[in-house]
RNA sequence: GGAGGCUUCGCCUAGUCUGGUCUAUGGCGCCGCACUGCUAAUGCGGUUUGGGUCUCAAGCCCAUCCCGGGUUCGAAUCCCGGAGCCUCCGCCA
């Protein structure tokens, strides 16, 4: 939810950002006039519970005599107090589903525009020439490393089993992922893949992306897409000392998506799958530490990249591209010389306080207090991958294909490989 | 899955039977001030959170006793539903 003060003090900027977005202006006067509504029906029923109150106050001290009276002046008072808190429940309503409605504030720089108008910020290395590369689902399924066929079997289109090197390839990502993340002072977490709705609402995966998430009805409970919603789940309702931050976590869980809406796209291998495991950075910091924070992961999944032995390019997603809560997004893309292009592996964003405000996550400073209150603030949250399993799995065999049929494996990965500096395939 | 107990403003706690200055008690912690020739002790004051109003300062007002309903002029307190935690039984990796 975005800032409601921001809101009122300067309606253009939030109309601005709809703009680049290439969203609805007329979403912000909807909000502003819902937000008037509901003051003024606040304003209403405030006033005539304290009327109530200070009536049955009278009523208290009254004697037998006078209080008949009272009580029939005050049986039409709780009627009208009913009323306006029906009204003013109506307000909020109408008022919440306002505040849903109009995404994040872009951060300045943004550029306008939809999926094709990203900016490349960066491109590093060279991507590999290989005559006639083959793809990974052929690469796996020589080193029988990936079986989509039997996955297909057992689960279902998009699912696959990860075999022999196949399976050590993902312990070896998640431990070096972890192992960095550890040593950049990220807190390890293994995070639920199942969590509420309140949940899943907050992180804003509910709204124009709800096709896309599994629900278990039975439970009434949802499979996460990312470990990104139990991460900022976890702080949920929280106020927190300012000084504790920036709170870094690096989560592991089990990643599900439903791809509604993708068919025919990415369906070979394991590109797009419903099913992943992945290591999520996610960063609890003050809001104006929030652009530095964000350089700073898109810092660390580049670092990741680099041991890998990747060719990538960095990419400032455009507004339209954006998710409902991020004010910005910078993804990297990495060479896959079987497609002849670069695919997104990674994505950071930067959700200001938009998610922390769904969330109801604060802090409170108590550095500068000379005896005032302690200012209490909505805290900013940014996510980004450090480890998408299956998908960089995919990457790796493809990019790092040998002539031979063979797979180089890069340096950072051997220790977790049995020092092996090649996949060779079974038999070959 | 079955039975019972619990949930109060950071933590602990009084209050719930018997509805009305509960405008929620006390302790700890924390903040400020005072005092003692030092950050210890003591004393005094402050300390939930959100919202409304406003010369966005003080003040005033409203809400908030796990959550949601209900009864009532009036609910921390009574009734119904739900959640979480604990204990025991059952089941289980």
């Amino acid at each position: 939810m975005i800032d409601l003060k921001l809101l009122r003090d300067d309606p253009d900027r939030v109309r601005a950002s709809q703009r680049v977005r290439g969203a609805d202006e007329s979403l912000v006067d909807a909000l502003l006039s819902a937000d008037d509504a509901r003051r003024a029906a606040v304003a209403r029923a405030d006033r005539l519970r304290g009327e109530q109150k200070a009536l049955s106050r009278e009523i208290a001290k009254a004697t037998p005599e006078q209080r008949t009276a009272l009580l029939s002046r005050a049986k039409h008072l709780a009627d009208e107090v009913k009323a306006a808190e029906a009204d003013l429940a109506e307000a909020e309503t109408a008022l919440r589903a306002a505040h849903l409605a109009v995404p994040n504030v872009v951060e300045d720089g943004v550029p306008p525009g939809g999926e094709d108008d990203f900016v490349t910020l960066q491109t590093v290395g060279k991507p590999p020439t290989i005559d006639a590369p083959l793809d990974h689902t052929e690469i796996g399924a020589a080193l029988h490393a990936i079986d989509t066929e039997r996955g297909a079997k057992v689960s279902g289109a998009r699912f696959y089993f990860l075999t022999g090197v196949g399976a050590q390839l993902e312990l070896a990502l998640v431990n070096l992922a972890m192992e960095q993340a550890q040593a950049a002072g990220f807190v390890p977490v293994i995070a639920p893949a199942l969590v509420k709705p309140e949940i899943m609402e907050g992180t804003g995966f509910l709204g124009a992306h709800a096709a896309e998430v599994y629900r278990l009805a039975d439970d009434d409970l949802y499979l996460v897409g990312t470990s990104e919603v139990a991460l900022a789940g976890y702080h949920a309702g929280e106020i927190l000392d300012a000084g504790s931050l920036p709170l870094r976590y690096a989560g592991f869980s089990s990643c599900f998506r439903r791809e509604a809406g993708s068919y025919g796209k990415d369906t070979r291998g394991i590109i797009r799958v419903h099913w992943f495991d992945k290591v999520e950075m996610f960063s609890y910091v003050q809001i104006e530490e929030s652009r530095d924070e964000h350089q700073r992961l898109l810092a660390w999944e580049r670092e990741f990249m680099d041991k890998l032995e990747l060719a990538y390019r960095v990419i400032d997603v455009a507004a339209g591209d954006l998710g409902t809560s991020a004010a910005r997004k910078f993804d990297i893309e990495a060479w896959f010389p079987s497609q002849g292009a670069y695919r997104e592996l990674t994505s950071t964003s930067n959700c200001t306080t938009y998610q922390a405000r769904r969330l109801n996550i604060r802090a409170r400073d108590t550095s500068s207090r000379d005896g005032k209150p302690a200012a209490i603030g909505p805290v900013a949250t940014l996510n980004g991958t450090l480890c998408a399993v299956a998908r960089t799995i995919a990457c790796l065999l493809d990019h790092h294909q040998q002539a031979d049929g063979s797979v180089y494996v890069p340096v950072a990965l051997r220790p977790w490989l049995g020092g092996r500096e090649v996949l060779t395939p079974a038999g070959g």
